[in-house]
RNA sequence: GGGGCUGUAGGCUAGCUUGGUCUAGACUGUCAGGCUCGGGCCCUGGUGACCCCGGUUCAAAUCCGGGCAGCCCCA
């Protein structure tokens, strides 16, 4: 068999998420609490294998992993003042121990600049202790709508990747921002999720920051999900909280600040954008397991071939590669091999009798699920090479479909129709000010996710087009969108 | 946040309108045994559930109220 379908993948994304996390399985949603889920084993090892590129990717650029209590005084959470008003609604609190009644109230963490940021007051006293960069990869809780979705809406986000810096100056920040940016655009690259990045408007930045960089995908249902952000925070929170450092002239400076996060969010967008019908298709480097053995075993050739898969299994490990054999004795073959698909495997290997007799394998690749013989001889070559083709197809595809869902439109009429359609993210022009934007909002039927992001910051404008709104004079390209 | 629908074995499904003879399935999973194994084999036997609390009633899976949880649509 090849090509498999994206029938239900197409026409029922959100079934087809829910059944897939179950029967993998990656994520059980059952537990009693709103909002919250369990990583099964194998979601659990996903998990650790995208966590581990992410590590790679931070401390490769210098940032080290701490990790901070989960409890917040009420009054560290309430300093900065932008910041709370967009939280207050969504914190969990902790008011009593036991019985007794506690006079601080503590909060569960939403995120945690407040946390962190009165320690690096404590951390940072002179320019020689910045930059500071720093990350941690915890659970942040928030009392989010009644529409929660497994790991696309939750209450405790369990996989919270945030960074956060300090620097001597504006510069040196806004660089950083860009080194954010950068770090994961290589993550989402090497996930080979497709992205956006963009700008958002100022009425939805991150609470207290300066800017905010977004990168959105696409869903399989068009619908644009948010996996990740960079925040510029200017020096607000270091006035809140009054993180200084001395610098070369003796004077104190409050510090210039950044911040980012990645959610499993990224993993639900890693699992719906390379999936199929026959369930997940993975990467060669976060699937748990990269290649599957498979023995074909007849009556009288049992011992032999069983053989053989230990020794091909062992070449294979000995090479690098994660590979498990399913020598389970009272399942088929065919079985087993949709089995391993859902689980997006990216290389099955079926060893027989046949392939005994005539010293070869036989290699099957998840994305295209075609089927290769290939000798003993070049076993670990091949595989490897097929590691790389599915990689290839994976971002050539994830291009593709990012490439059909982004359209251009002139007018808000297009732009409608063109998200009734397809779906996926419009770009019109647009003079900036908000209650334009606002009402754009409402009569598209979507909401504005900001301006395209490039290395020179947001101020790319334009000239001499109208915006698609009010039809005064454009100074931006926007994208809009309809979103989770 | 507003609305709709729903909750029955690990999963899926029937029963609910009209309370009783209710508990059930030839599906799937799972366990034991047998037969097998190059795309979801087959046979035999076993296993396992009416979301929680309260109310109405002689009698509740079924009706009513509340809670918890889920899905869908809209914001």
């Amino acid at each position: 068999m090849t090509n498999p379908e994206r029938k239900a993948w197409s026409q029922d994304y959100s079934g087809w998420f829910h059944k897939v996390i179950a029967e993998v399985p990656i994520y059980d949603t059952r537990y009693p609490v709103k909002g919250t889920g369990i990583w099964m084993p194998f979601g659990y090892r996903l998990r650790k294998e995208v966590l581990r590129i992410i590590r790679e990717e931070l401390e490769r650029t210098g940032h080290e992993e701490v990790l901070f209590p989960l409890l917040i005084p009420d009054y560290l959470l309430s300093k900065e003042s932008e910041h709370i008003r967009d939280f207050e609604d969504e914190v969990y609190w902790v008011t009593h121990g036991g019985k007794t009644p506690l006079e601080v109230k503590l909060a569960l963490r939403p995120t945690s600049e407040t946390a962190m940021y009165p320690m690096f007051k404590l951390w940072i006293n002179a320019y020689s202790d910045l930059p500071l960069r720093v990350f941690q990869i915890v659970n942040v809780f928030r009392y989010e709508t009644k529409a929660t979705r497994p790991m696309i809406r939750v209450r405790e986000v369990s996989t919270f990747k945030e960074a956060h810096t300090a620097h001597a100056t504006r510069e040196e920040a806004e660089e950083q921002e860009r080194i954010g940016v950068e770090v994961y655009s290589k993550i989402f690259e090497r996930l080979k999720i497709p992205f956006l990045r963009t700008v958002r408007p100022d009425w939805d930045k991150f609470p207290g920051a300066e800017r905010s960089i977004a990168f959105d995908t696409v869903m399989p249902d068009g619908k644009v999900l948010q996996i990740g952000t960079v925040h510029f925070l200017g020096q607000g929170f270091a006035r809140a909280f009054d993180i200084r450092y001395m610098n070369s002239d003796g004077n104190y400076e409050h510090v210039w600040q950044t911040c980012y996060g990645i959610s499993e969010r990224a993993i639900a967008a890693l699992i719906s954008i390379h999936g199929d019908d026959h369930g997940l298709v993975l990467p060669s480097e976060v699937a748990p397991v990269q290649a599957v053995v498979i023995p074909i075993v007849y009556k009288g050739s049992e011992e032999e071939v069983l053989k053989r898969c230990k020794e091909v299994s062992e070449i294979l490990k000995t090479s690098g590669v994660r590979v498990a054999i399913d020598d389970r004795r009272d399942m088929t073959p065919g079985n087993k091999y949709y089995s391993w698909e859902m689980k997006g495997t990216p290389v099955r290997i079926e060893i027989g009798p046949r392939d005994i007799d005539n010293n070869t394998v036989v290699l099957v690749r998840r994305d295209v699920l075609k089927k290769t013989p290939v000798n003993l001889d070049c076993l670990v070559e091949e595989v490897k090479r097929l590691f790389i083709n599915i990689d290839e197809e994976l971002t050539k595809r994830g291009r593709e479909w990012m490439a059909s869902k982004v359209r251009e439109a002139e007018t808000v009429d297009q732009a409608k129709s063109e998200l009734d359609n397809n779906g996926g993210v419009v770009e019109l022009n647009w003079c900036g000010r908000t209650n334009c934007g606002e009402e754009l909002e409402r009569t598209i039927d979507a909401r504005i996710l900001g301006v395209p992001f490039d290395k020179n910051g947001a101020e790319n404008h334009i000239t001499g087009a109208k915006c698609a709104g009010c039809n005064e004079s454009a100074i931006k390209r926007i994208r809009v969108a309809r979103s989770y």
